[in-house]
RNA sequence: GGCGAUGUAGCUCAGCUGGUUAGAGCGCACGGCUCAUAUCCGUGGUGUCCGGGGUUCAAGUCCCUGCAUCGCCA
């Protein structure tokens, strides 16, 4: 059997963030578990390099849209594999091989008479790299780029993407799989319900040159998705390599639901008008939000892998984006669900888990694997027993589903009933009776066993993890070969494999301080235990009502100036406040009645900088500003924002 | 405005074709063990299953309607 899996090729006007991460993480996790299933398998991701914005980009540094894709596709490039992501084959829109077959396909397509010359007008807005319709104009302007659209009548090429509308409904319903989640199909469907329309798949090179010229007139490059999309076939050798076939007959797709429309319509269309299959599948996900606000760069809450991988390590992250998302949701990003997830699922369940059952093989079996006593197997024993194959088996359903939380779920099922069963067995009570050293063999050799299983069906989900796994059992040239037939039953452990017990496999994380004042900088990690049992250890007087140092540090207070301020409609109380401490942020504060707008700008005033944001009036308030409360006799209130004695820049930390 | 999704324990979510006392994990409280990473095991409580109507012997599960959030389209 073959797997082809892609990512959509990322385009190079920002460096990678978590969303980025997630689609290639799911896909490696993905790629690798089709390995771990015996298939030869091609993994590609990549990047999109063309088009206005990154000449903007690259002008905006002062260097030349080659110089600067060539960066950003390297920052790409040099993500992966600080998150285990091993792709087979990295394509960009830039390669030579890539632009010849751009060519070669516009070509044919043209000649097919697929692809017709027209004229049109419109307003075009340059942020947004397209026309605009009267509709979406506010004010007369783009509602994402407040700027006026530019009035432009142009010639351009369009595919007549209509023509296979009815072929691509049909198909859609013919085949239950072809998108998932159902919920994107039903909206490709619904969307196809109306009328389609041709696809604009030219630039005039008077406005844009950094793009693939159109071969049959060269006074035009091609539009960014006619060019991206056919990656896809480049990437594996259309139209004669060797492979093409195997591979392209299997094909599936990887993407966040923003490109669910280019995917699931214009790219099959065009693939039925060159003649080619339909792909076999297109797996659509959610977004990462954080903190439960929309992840974006003007708000500033931009994850970066690389970072959390730091912080977190390799495995707790791919683990937790797999396991925390129900693929084809929305879900919130938060360190607190992170650390969570770390520390319950992770260093508690299965890490505490290898190290007491190697601890305890070391104990009663030096470390080596012993026989199974057969007469002393229980009826238990084989209800575990089948409860690990019955695992391996739901696992590969929700594995080929997509299905990743649920593949983990039953993983993790099975970790909990391995703790049980050493406690009911509790082989510490064994070792103390000689004659129950059989029952102790036999105990012990389950174990070893089922830590051999997990280690196997973690593999795909944390690679690194997995193979200390593998080391400490002894088996780390076997599991690293290995596949879910041969090897993902049991009983597969060798008697008289020598273990190797390593460092814990997820140390527990300590409770995390928030930014602590620098005179308390500490070594991270080790040492960090004894002093904390010190603090525990002081006489804790009742003092109730106060809260402790650290505890006010986590309130981070801020000086924040204020930029901009309007009041709500529909709530007398509210206003709705831009301020700068030292990024921009949006707040809402229920100052109305004691501010009015105009007064407030200029402001620096004290906001509570990490609280957690909250909607109010359809606003996402991010932290709230401090204000000064006294109600008299009359039971009339004043409100009196507070503020800095003296002059301080915007951002400053209040402590 | 049209279409669709979601709304279940403090939090995150399971609950397929309607059927006995509505579930899991986390958190919380109490108890137990000592092999283990202050880990593990056991016990426990709380739910107007978004509101309102209806179908049915029986509805979280079906129908209608309202509200809220989100998405797609216009």
């Amino acid at each position: 059997m073959t797997t082809y899996i892609t990512t959509p090729i990322y385009y190079v006007n920002a460096m990678p963030h978590i969303g980025h991460a997630y689609t290639t993480i799911i896909a490696d996790t993905y790629s690798r578990f089709r390995c771990l299933c015996g298939d030869e398998v091609c993994f590609q991701t990549g990047t999109d390099e063309h088009g206005e914005k990154i000449v903007q980009a690259a002008e905006g540094e002062g260097i030349s849209p080659r110089e600067y894709v060539d960066r950003i596709s390297d920052s790409f490039r040099q993500t992966w594999p600080g998150l285990d992501i091993a792709p087979d084959h990295f394509i960009r829109t830039t390669d030579a091989d890539h632009i010849k077959l751009v060519q070669d396909i516009l070509q044919k397509v043209y000649d097919q008479g697929d692809i017709y010359f027209s004229e049109y007008s419109g307003h075009y807005c340059k942020g947004c790299e397209r026309f605009l319709t009267e509709k979406e104009l506010v004010d007369g302007k783009c509602p994402d780029h407040q700027t006026v659209p530019e009035e432009i009548s142009e010639q351009n090429y369009f595919f007549r993407m209509s023509k296979y509308q009815d072929w691509l409904i049909d198909h859609i319903k013919s085949n239950p799989e072809y998108i998932t989640p159902e919920r994107y199909r039903n909206e490709v469907l619904s969307f196809l319900s109306e009328p389609l329309e041709d696809l604009c798949i030219s630039r005039p090179c008077s406005r844009l040159t950094w793009g693939i010229p159109l071969p049959f007139d060269k006074n035009f490059v091609t539009y960014v998705w006619f060019d991206a999309l056919i990656n896809y076939l480049t990437g594996i050798g259309y139209p004669n390599g060797p492979d093409f076939d195997k591979h392209w007959s299997v094909a599936e797709h990887v993407i966040a639901k923003d490109i669910l429309k280019p995917h699931a319509i214009y790219w099959p269309t065009m693939l039925q008008s060159m003649g080619v299959a339909p792909y076999q599948r297109l797996h659509v996900h959610g977004y990462w939000n954080v903190d439960e606000t929309k992840m974006s760069k003007s708000i500033g809450n931009v994850i970066r892998p690389g970072e959390l991988v730091e912080e977190y390590g390799v495995d707790t992250v791919r683990y937790f984006l797999l396991r925390e998302m129900s693929f084809g949701r929305d879900s919130s990003f938060s360190t607190e669900a992170l650390e969570s997830r770390r520390n319950s699922d992770l260093a508690n369940d299965v890490g505490n888990l290898f190290s007491r059952a190697l601890t305890m093989l070391a104990k009663y079996a030096d470390s080596i694997v012993p026989e199974i006593d057969k007469a002393t197997v229980t009826e238990e024993d084989r209800v575990l027993v089948d409860a690990l194959e019955k695992m391996v088996a739901d696992y590969t359903t929700a594995m080929n589903a997509f299905e990743f939380h649920k593949a983990l779920q039953s993983i993790w099922e099975v970790i909990g009933m391995l703790n049980r069963f050493i406690v009911t067995n509790a082989p510490w009570e064994l070792a103390k009776d000689p004659d129950q050293a059989g029952r102790l063999n036999t105990v012990l050799y389950f174990l070893a066993d089922s830590l051999r299983l997990l280690a196997l069906v973690l593999r795909p989900v944390m690679p690194t993890a997995a193979d200390k796994m593998a080391v400490a059992l002894g088996q780390a040239d076997e599991l690293a070969k290995a596949t879910l037939e041969e090897e993902g039953c049991w009983g597969r452990m060798p008697a008289g494999t020598v273990l190797h017990q390593g460092e814990a496999l997820f140390p527990r994380l300590e409770k995390k301080k928030k930014q602590q004042p620098q005179a308390q900088t500490q070594g991270k990690g080790q040492g960090k235990k004894g002093q904390a049992k010190k603090k525990e250890a002081e006489p804790e007087i009742d003092m109730e009502g106060l809260i402790t140092f650290e505890q006010f540090g986590e309130v981070e207070l801020r000086v924040a100036e204020i930029v901009t301020a309007e009041k709500i409609k529909k709530a007398n109380k509210l206003l709705k406040l831009t301020v700068k401490a030292p990024e921009e942020r949006t707040l809402v504060a229920g100052i109305a009645l004691h501010y009015s707008p105009e007064d407030l700008v200029g402001k620096k005033v004290i906001i509570v900088a990490n609280l957690k944001p909250a909607k109010l009036m359809g606003i996402t308030s991010q932290g709230m500003v401090l204000a000064a409360k006294e109600t008299d006799a009359d039971g009339n209130e004043r409100l009196v924002l507070s503020t800095v004695a003296g002059d301080i820049a915007p951002g400053s930390r209040v402590a």
